[in-house]
RNA sequence: GGCGCUAUCGUCUAAUGGUUAGGACAGAGCCCUCUCAAGGCUUAAAUACGGGUUCGACUCCCGUUAGCGCUACCA
């Protein structure tokens, strides 16, 4: 059976790419009929926050796609010290007692590659035993072979094949001065002991994975499936960032802006990954159904929004598609909920509300749409903007409306085809083109110059409502 | 600096040696129409650059350029 996890370090809020890197782990699971496992990666307690953590599971369980296993890296500590031991004993690693000097990366950078420091690869086993019996600091460092073996090499799901010279990789850490497993060390363990087939994730731990197949075979375990993503970056190239592009990185933003979860999950599965037969619009099951590592493509896929607008146009589009395609069931619950989240009372019984519902949404984007642009469906004080008025103020526009009430008043039925057949009548006998009482009614009913058929929001706002609404222009 | 990865319309992408380089979003126009959407139709828009290989390159190879990633006792 396949296993895959997603494996999330709880430093921030969750990340679209990762959101994504989730979505993809999980419709490779569901396609192979394989384990989502959901890892929550936190070794770093310096960076780690519960508040982090709540979020992350705020954003998964929106995108509501679920996982069948749950673990957390700290409670399998003792787990990673055995694997870190197993190594030491095999004399795959080392101990580096090299102070830490608080400045690694600059040193690197400075002065190339930095790959060991012999003193310490060479250290006498009986002079480093003494060092750390006397309770001298020191990090463990994987012993990369570079006399035995010359490349490490892998084929990678998505980029083919693998491989980098053992003189390119140098001797990372295992273990910190302070005992505690760096990534590396804990990711590989975990994944070794929960039998994970295929590791999918961003492109940025691709050079990674050397370092990791020699974890798993140092650990005498066969190294798993790698397919690695590529990056979602912003519209100049750059890696998404909270500090430098705000709240688009984050999911609740969309979740916040009104959009349908599965509509969300279909956009980001559309950012290196493709069908590859023109399809966009794609259920859940059907997105099971086409995906394959293979439709996955190796360029960096570009967020497309703007200062102005964070909401990338076809994220939108997509939504709007949702929104009209879906079963008015499962949309009419939603509404509800936001309706009341906003402090609207729902004039509408169950039936109502879905006949109104479908006969708006063709015109709404997002579900944040429904209170706002349709507020004159659902309550009875709602703006008039300055084109309906225009219209209401049209000579004789008043008049001719407040009549067309007191005509509906005798109405009973009020169906659309009856509305449709008084206000036609009414419209004859004062010899005015009935697209002018239309648009006026349409203007006194909703405050908007524009909406659906005149005669679909006579029946959608109701008998009572639309008399008075007319009555009182 | 070293190592690795990548490069098709503005954006997401299709085309794995032979197509007038296709689709979608966004843009422009038309149709439909009680308005606005939706929908339909039309239009503009791309193979980064330079060399090869080949009868024939978006596709294969080399180089250049650009971008990204890794190069931490972060993940």
């Amino acid at each position: 059976m396949q296993r895959v996890r997603f494996a999330p370090s709880p430093t921030g809020f969750l990340h679209i790419g990762s959101a994504r890197t989730f979505i993809f782990n999980w419709l490779y699971a569901r396609h192979n009929g394989g384990a989502m496992i959901l890892r929550i990666d936190d070794t770093d307690v310096e960076r780690n926050t519960e508040a982090s953590l709540a979020s992350i599971f705020e954003g998964l369980n929106w995108l509501g796609l679920g996982w069948d296993e749950l673990y957390r890296q700290s409670d399998r500590l003792a787990l990673h010290r055995q694997a870190a031991e197993a190594i030491f004993a095999k004399g795959l690693a080392y101990r580096d007692f090299t102070p830490a000097t608080g400045d690694e990366g600059a040193k690197s950078r400075a002065t190339g590659p930095w790959l060991f420091n012999s003193d310490m690869r060479e250290l006498a086993a009986a002079e480093s035993d003494r060092r750390a019996a006397a309770g001298e600091p020191f990090v463990l460092r994987f012993r990369v072979p570079r006399e035995s073996r010359t490349a490490v090499a892998f084929a990678d799901a998505v980029y083919g094949g693998q491989s980098k010279l053992t003189t390119d990789i140098e001797d990372f850490a295992l273990l910190r001065s302070n005992g505690a497993p760096t990534y590396h060390l804990a990711s590989c363990a975990d994944d070794a002991d929960l039998r994970i087939s295929s590791i999918i994730r961003g492109q940025d731990h691709l050079s990674n994975t050397f370092k990791h197949i020699l974890i798993f075979e140092a650990l005498g375990v066969e190294p798993p499936r790698f397919g690695h993503l590529p990056l979602l970056v912003a519209p100049d190239g750059a890696k998404l960032s909270k500090r430098r592009h705000g709240p688009v990185v984050s999911v609740t933003t969309y979740r916040d802006r009104g959009f349908l979860s599965h509509a969300y999950v279909n956009f980001l599965c559309l950012l290196g990954w493709s069908p590859k037969d023109n399809r966009e619009q794609l259920s859940r099951q059907e997105l099971i159904d086409a995906f394959t590592l293979e439709g996955v493509n190796r360029a960096n896929a570009v967020v497309n929004f703007s200062e102005e607008d964070p909401i990338d146009a076809k994220a939108l589009w997509l939504n709007s598609q949702h929104l009209r395609a879906m079963p008015v069931d499962e949309l009419a619950p939603l509404v509800r909920a936001e309706l009341e989240a906003t402090g609207l009372a729902v004039p509408y019984d169950e039936t109502g509300l879905r006949t109104t519902v479908d006969a708006i949404r063709s015109r709404f984007f997002t579900i944040k749409d429904f209170p706002i642009r349709g507020r004159a469906y659902f309550a009875d004080d709602f703006p008039i903007e300055a084109d309906a008025l225009d219209k209401l103020n049209k000579p004789g526009a008043r008049e001719l409306l407040r009549e067309l009430s007191e005509r509906l008043q005798a109405n009973p039925e009020f169906t659309e085809q009856s509305v449709e057949a008084d206000l036609r009548a009414l419209a004859d006998a004062r010899g005015v083109k009935a697209g002018v009482l239309i648009n006026g009614a349409r203007a006194a009913l909703t405050g908007q110059p524009v909406g659906p058929s005149a005669f679909t929001v006579f029946t959608a706002i109701g008998r009572d409502r639309a008399i008075a609404r007319l009555g009182g222009v």
